[in-house]
DNA sequence: TGTATGATTAAT
DNA sequence: TTAATCATACAA
């Protein structure tokens, strides 16, 4: 195996740093004895500075886990139909994290949520990569990693992709942070909206 | 206790 | 452009 399980270190720092490094790597779910993956194509970043982050106001009963040690996993629930998943960023006790916004998959489980989709399409947004890969509330404030049946996965050796940097999609406030990324020339993106282009060197 | 509102999505 | 749908945050 080439790829590795990323380390605490990689996430325990600023999520504006960490977003667009998550870009290239892979999301790892076993579900059913089986392990699907995705390559990481959309993410964004949050943090206390911004009012559209969860933990922006104070810490609840909801929003406790992006408090949380880094590599903890934010899971919630939206407009009462879909989950999005987050990947805690920074440190203990500073509300931070990911967004992973869409998924890039190889191999599809049987049973799609969405048989309608283009297979390039079924993870291409929040919702629908948590809905296919099954990732719901009960994995709310746990840690990434194989044990947990959900970790990341280091970007190959050879990744050198363009990466886009635009404002974040679907909020009312803080809209005009540019804290989202996305890998430019993959079709599972969510929604293209092109501001900056920035190419990133190998590794991380 | 009551109400407004989303880090969305698929269909119209 | 809009409906679907509900846990949560916050006001009262």
């Amino acid at each position: 195996m080439l790829d590795k399980l990323l380390p605490t270190t990689f996430f325990a720092r600023p999520a504006e740093i960490v977003a667009p490094e998550l870009l290239g790597c892979r999301l790892m779910r076993r579900m059913d004895g089986e392990i699907y993956q995705g390559l990481i194509v959309e993410t964004e970043a949050y943090d206390a500075t911004d009012p559209a982050c969860h933990g922006y106001r104070r810490k609840t009963e909801r929003n406790a886990a992006i408090f949380g040690a880094p590599a903890t996993v934010y899971v919630y629930l939206i407009y009462g139909r879909y989950h999005c998943v987050n990947i805690v960023t920074d440190r203990q006790d500073f509300c931070s994290a990911v967004l992973i916004r869409a998924l890039e998959c190889d191999r599809l489980p049987a049973d799609l949520p969405n048989p309608k989709d283009k297979p390039h399409r079924a993870a291409a947004g929040p919702g629908k990569l948590c809905q296919l890969l099954k990732i719901d509330r009960q994995l709310n404030g746990v840690s990434l990693n194989p044990a947990n049946n959900l970790w990341i996965e280091g970007r190959s050796p050879e990744f050198n992709e363009a990466i886009v940097q635009t404002t974040r999609i679907g909020l009312t406030q803080g809209v005009d942070l540019p804290w989202r990324w996305y890998l430019r020339d993959r079709p599972s993106v969510s929604k293209v909206k092109d501001k900056v282009i920035q190419k990133l060197s190998k590794g991380y």
